[in-house]
DNA sequence: CTTGACTCTAGACCTTGATCCATAGTCTAG
DNA sequence: CTAGACTATGGATCAAGGTCTAGAGTCAAG
């Protein structure tokens, strides 16, 4: 019903958004949004699509998408036979993707936060428990 | 006691510590190696002790630590009045910002779940959870 | 001595996701 | 009509952390 040309200007697009016009330029030109139509003096003319395409997209960033990642999405949604399936993959993915992230950075956490936790925050570069842990042995400073 | 100049080729260093050679030659240029000495030729002329500090870079790379980071904890670590107390809370801030961003991605993650989990993964693209959150006005869950 | 592996330098290039620039043309309010 | 805001283009620049190239010199083995 509501599909209406609504001709908005690149502007306006980027300030409903939330988005820079420049952003929006290099997505085109990433294949993120479709050309879209000009107007005589070669002004881009947007249709509210395309604002619900680039919420997409930003969402699709919180989640951690790559660009990459999100054209490819972009293209599986819309089609209508394969897509649903192969966006579930690729969601799936990503989750595992995001949880061995976790996975890592928790380890990291827990070995610095052991470090911290046994230096005493004076005395000799020798003997504090940060500096040799980083350097193993000697650390010729 | 070691501290013989063994007079290693950058390429062997660079063997020993599984790093290339180009990145020596750049921590160099970054200031996160000094200079080393040289033969007559020209040839870069290192000991024992760059092996450490490129040791020490790349522990702290693997905590997280941005090679500026590193560069300051280097240089801390020289300090021998105030280094220690410096080094403890510059792992602390590193510490805060690992927790940060494990909550981050937790946050990512258990949206991602749901999505996934609530997808069938087959039927039309207007019927993904995925798509449509990704789309819709709000359906942050 | 010759060959092949190694190293030197300065500087260009890569990735990702934008952002900024100069220059030129367009649109709109008053 | 004109000033000021907006938009167009192609290309440069940024952050971070390297990676690669060209052209030249050096080292070690045979």
């Amino acid at each position: 019903m509501s599909t209406q040309t609504a001709s908005l200007t690149i502007g306006a697009v980027a300030k409903r958004v939330g988005v820079a016009i420049d952003t929006i330029r290099y997505y085109e030109r990433e294949g993120l949004l479709p050309e879209p139509l000009r107007r005589a003096s070669g002004y881009r003319s947007y249709d509210e699509g395309t604002i619900a395409q680039l919420r997409f997209i930003r969402r699709a960033k919180e989640l951690g998408f790559t660009l990459e990642e999100i054209r490819e999405l972009l293209a599986l949604s819309a089609d209508r036979q394969r897509g649903v399936k192969a966006v579930k993959k690729r969601a799936e993915q990503r989750l595992a993707a995001i949880e061995q992230r976790i996975a890592e950075l928790q380890r990291v956490r827990d070995g610095l936060a052991q470090l911290v936790a046994s230096c005493p925050g004076h005395g000799r570069p020798e003997e504090c428990p940060i500096l040799r842990a980083l350097s193993d042995e000697d650390t010729r400073a």
